[in-house]
RNA sequence: GGGAAAUUAGCUCAGCUGGUUCAGAGCACCUCGUUUACACCGAGGGGGUCGGGGGUUCGAACCCCUCAUUUCCCACCA
């Protein structure tokens, strides 16, 4: 034989992908059939692979493989996000390295690098997908700011604006400065940080004394409009209509009084800072002070804050220390921690900034979204994220949706040079719009419009933000089907609302909810039925994988490794649904020896030589492997039901190698250089290829591989194992499952007699039956013969003396060794059952004779008590005869 | 500060409405085995007071209370 005693994936992976391409069974197009619809998570036009996305799209490719054999019309709809910021964040980078800054660009020149960079990398990541087997419809790639799907973008906004769902207004927002833009409270992550707080003395107008504030951030007291004090804070009434004087700088401020101040933090003075705080923003609403913003865009100070102009404001924080010190105004530092939010994209610090942004309004949308997932018309799983779905859907907030970059969709507002402004989607609609304001009444003479319009034309101007990424994303699932441009075509009625979606829970808001909103807003209804959420992926050591860690292995690596196979396997071997999962590259070595052992098995056949005039010997071993597989089919069924992947394949998994391999090959395997009878050949080719079916959605390439040897005859280049039936759930017979399990239990006692008594495997042994429960041991005997290599077996009444004796159930069994047995060693086994055996029974005594239970339990709950009664009482006697029987 | 979840074998996890001999699986571990598919293997084996304490019940891994630990989400305390 020639096959290699390995499966080799990096032989198989690429050909099969290939073949699979080419006869385009991963395209779908309606037809009559039932549809099974997954749209992809976009992943980052520039990203790479991460372990996430490869758990998240090997759970996506087996759901949408199975939907396929199982014969739906499956289309799993692929593409990437163009990921403004992250994006952007990318090209000046990349820019810089080349000595360009982004300042220097126009708006198209940046574009034009950002296009040609998104040309280059945004290929990379599907390819990459395609490594790990994904079975996407290629065919039918979007990316979110292609024209179709960017127009659906600026036409959403235009329809929530004229709904009145949009509005511009001024707002604290989070500001990335190295991103130089507004980030969404979504985008903001807390960390905990070490800090310092500083206690400053401000001078008292009129009078030498101080009073002291505690500050964590001294470098904005230029920015002060107020300091405030608890009205009820008695150590401070002295100061009321007083001012004070900010160090340095020496600009005079008010003190004012508001409840806000908690007195026992710091000094129970409270500098206010309405332009770089949120809180100081709101107490300066009320009290009507100044807004005094000190930074620029990029976080360095400006003019406005007089000291330390053109320094980053963490070098401020340093230097002014220093200054306020040496002033004497700086009383006491201390170590403080506290939360400081940092930008998911670029990592700095966020700076609450004032600024005019457009947002959304989510209230009204938030409604039925909220109710489909309560009523269960969108199912979470596991369902333990319903909680945290209703809590922020309840509490939703408006969405800021313009961002200061280039990269995305152009916001479609325009402002003429007044600061008047209006939606539309073109300059020509807008100044349409424009008209219509001037000309409310509708009497100008088209000449007149005409004049208007080009007079005003050289001043207006579409708003040079752009649309936050998730405003794009939100709409994916209709996009993708071109739900907007044409709202009724073929391809949307079909596929729309799709089933599955499987994502992070990490997103559950930025895009889940927001989705399930657009889907009612925009289509009237639900997007998908199910959500699959998948854990996080995390370490050994439980950290979350990061780049920064390095903590993350290379997917692709792992792929030329363990192969896709492997990696598959390994994946969802350790991600039960809805936990975060601790990867562990031992995980795909288990799925690769996996891989090998189905290799092996099938090697084994494959080696098989047939004779014809054989009869069949092995009716029972068939009879049995035939229930075993519908019986565990059924759990798989049921592990898939519940979207248990992780079990599901753990059931194979042990169907495979345990029921398959280690039972039913070696019941039926025909001895060394024998033949085979060729009706085993037959029904054993025949459960090879139902478990590649069975395995093919976690395996594809292995079962492929193997479906397309010759001993199969799969000839037709269009039978392959991808488009194979997946076996479908039979009756199985559960008396003969658990008779074999005895017969199973009965071969594993033969060989720990082997082993404890060191008797060689290939010492034909003798066998005595004694039947006590009425199991027909005959049909049996063969397979018992085989696989414990017994010789003989007899049917006895009575103990046999001396011989090596277990029990299985309640039957007996003995071995006649050359040897004597040891009686001591016996009587102490003997003697551990027996009191083990005796417990047991005196615990169910007391159970059965407890009045109440008697009087309370179940029927079935009873005879069943009763029924461990006699058979601990029937397998207590016989132990005690055998007892006997060693003289005790 | 508020809310949610979790805690079962060395590790990762099952254990559905409380009741089958219910304490389980996979991996890891130990012993033996160069047997004619596979050492990426085979045979056999050990291992848990189900986080602590209390309660309800005839009966608790499962229900209730409490404490501890961990994780996540939300939140404007300088």
């Amino acid at each position: 034989m020639s096959i290699s005693t390995k499966y080799d994936p990096a032989a198989t992976e690429d050909k099969w992908y290939s073949y699979w391409m080419s006869k385009n069974f991963f395209h779908s197009e309606p037809d009559e059939r039932e549809p099974y619809t997954i749209v992809i998570p976009p992943p980052n036009v520039t990203g790479v692979l991460h372990m996430g996305h490869m758990l998240n799209n090997t759970i996506q490719d087996v759901l949408i493989r199975r939907a396929r054999m199982q014969g739906k019309n499956a289309c799993w709809v692929p593409g990437t996000d163009h990921a403004s910021i992250a994006t952007e964040a990318k090209v000046v980078a990349m820019l810089a390295e080349r000595g360009i800054s982004k300042k220097d660009l126009s708006r198209e020149e940046f574009l034009k690098y950002a296009w040609e960079w998104k040309e280059k990398y945004g290929g990379i990541i599907l390819e990459q997908l395609k490594k790990l087997g994904a079975s996407c419809d290629w065919e039918r790639t979007r990316f979110t700011m292609e024209d179709d799907l960017s127009d659906a973008v600026i036409d959403s906004f235009i329809h929530l604006y004229k709904k009145g769902r949009i509005y511009r207004g001024v707002r604290m927002v989070n500001w990335d400065p190295a991103g130089k833009t507004a980030v969404s409270d979504e985008e903001v992550i807390r960390k905990e940080v070490n800090q310092k707080l500083y206690y400053i003395k401000y001078t008292v107008a009129g009078s030498g004394d101080f009073l002291t504030i505690a500050t964590t951030r001294p470098e904005t007291i230029m920015a002060d409009a107020a300091i405030c004090v608890n009205p009820n804070d008695e150590r401070y009434t002295h100061l009321k209509g007083k001012t004070v004087f900010v160090p340095l700088i020496n600009r005079e401020i008010p003190v004012i009084e508001d409840d806000y101040v908690t007195m026992d933090f710091g000094t129970g003075c409270l500098k206010v800072t309405p332009a770089h705080d949120l809180n100081d923003y709101e107490l300066g609403q009320r009290h009507k002070l100044p807004i005094i913003d000190i930074l620029n865009d990029d976080g360095t100070l400006n003019e406005l804050a007089v000291v330390l102009v053109g320094e980053d404001r963490f070098v401020a924080r340093k230097k002014i220390a220093v200054l306020l010190d040496e002033a004497g105004h700086l009383e006491k530092v201390e170590d403080y921690k506290s939360q400081v939010g940092f930008s998911e994209r670029t990592n700095a610090a966020i700076e609450p900034k004032l600024s005019m942004q457009w947002f959304c309004k989510m209230d009204e949308m938030a409604k039925p979204a909220l109710e489909d997932v309560l009523n269960g018309d969108v199912k979470l799983i596991p369902e333990k994220f319903l909680n945290t779905y209703r809590h922020w859907m309840e509490n939703v907030r408006d969405w800021n949706i313009s961002r200061q970059l280039w990269w995305g969709q152009q916001i479609p507002a325009w402002f003429d040079d007044k600061g008047n402004w209006v939606v539309a989607k073109t300059k020509e609609e807008a100044l349409d719009e424009f008209l219509k304001q001037k000309d409310i009444d509708g009497v100008f003479t088209a000449e007149e419009a005409a004049g208007f319009k080009h007079q005003l034309a050289p001043f207006v101007n579409q708003d040079p933000d752009v649309m936050d990424t998730w405003f794009s994303s939100w709409l994916w699932p209709i996009s993708v089907f071109d739900g907007f441009k044409d709202p009724d075509n073929k391809d949307i009625n079909y596929y729309y609302p799709t089933n599955d979606l499987v994502t992070a829970p990490e997103i559950m808001f930025f895009w889940v909810a927001r989705m399930i909103m657009a889907g009612h807003e925009f289509r009237g209804q639900k997007p998908f039925t199910n959500v699959y959420l998948t854990g996080i992926v995390r370490d050994k050591m439980g950290r979350k994988m990061s780049k920064s860690l390095g903590n993350s292995p290379d997917p692709i690596g792992l792929i030329e490794k363990y192969g896709a196979d492997g990696v598959r396997v390994g994946m969802l071997l350790c991600s039960p649904a809805g936990n975060d999962l601790m990867f562990d590259e031992s995980y795909c070595e288990q799925g690769r020896n996996f891989a090998n052992k189905i290799w092996n098995a099938f090697r084994l056949v494959k080696g098989w030589e047939v004779s014809e005039e054989l009869e069949n010997p092995n009716q029972q071993a068939i009879l049995w492997f035939e229930n075993r597989f519908n019986d565990a089919l059924a759990e798989i069924e049921d592990n898939f039901r519940q979207y248990r992947l992780s079990e599901a394949l753990m059931t194979c998994y042990k169907l495979v190698w345990d029921d398959f391999c280690a039972w039913y090959l070696e019941m039926v395997k025909p001895e060394y250089q024998h033949p085979v009878d060729a009706e085993t050949l037959k029904v054993t080719l025949g459960y090879f290829e139902k478990i590649l079916t069975l395995l093919h959605p976690f395996m594809p390439f292995l079962t492929e591989e193997l479906w397309h040897d010759e001993l199969f005859g799969h000839t037709e280049e269009m039978d392959c194992c991808i488009v194979a039936a997946y076996p479908v759930v039979a009756p199985a017979d559960a008396v003969l499952l658990k008779e074999v399990e005895v017969i199973k239990g009965l071969v594993a006692e033969i060989r720990n007699v082997r082993n404890t008594k060191q008797i060689s495997p290939k010492e034909a042994l003798p066998l005595a039956i004694k039947v006590n429960s009425g199991l027909d041991y005959e049909k049996w005997l063969n397979i018992v013969f085989k696989l414990a290599n017994i010789k003989e077996a007899e049917l006895v009444n009575d103990k046999i003396a001396g011989a090596a004796a277990f029990m299985v159930g309640h039957d007996e069994f003995f071995i006649q060794l050359n040897e004597s047995i040891d009686v001591d060693a016996e009587r102490a086994r003997l003697n551990a059952d027996l009191v083990y055996l005796q417990g047991f029974l005196k615990s169910v005594d007391a159970k059965l004779s407890n009045e109440r239970f008697v009087q309370n339990a179940k029927p079935e709950i009873i005879q069943n008590e009763r029924n461990k009664k006699a058979d601990a009482e029937s397998k207590i006697s016989i132990i005690q005869e055998s007892l006997a029987a060693l003289g005790a």
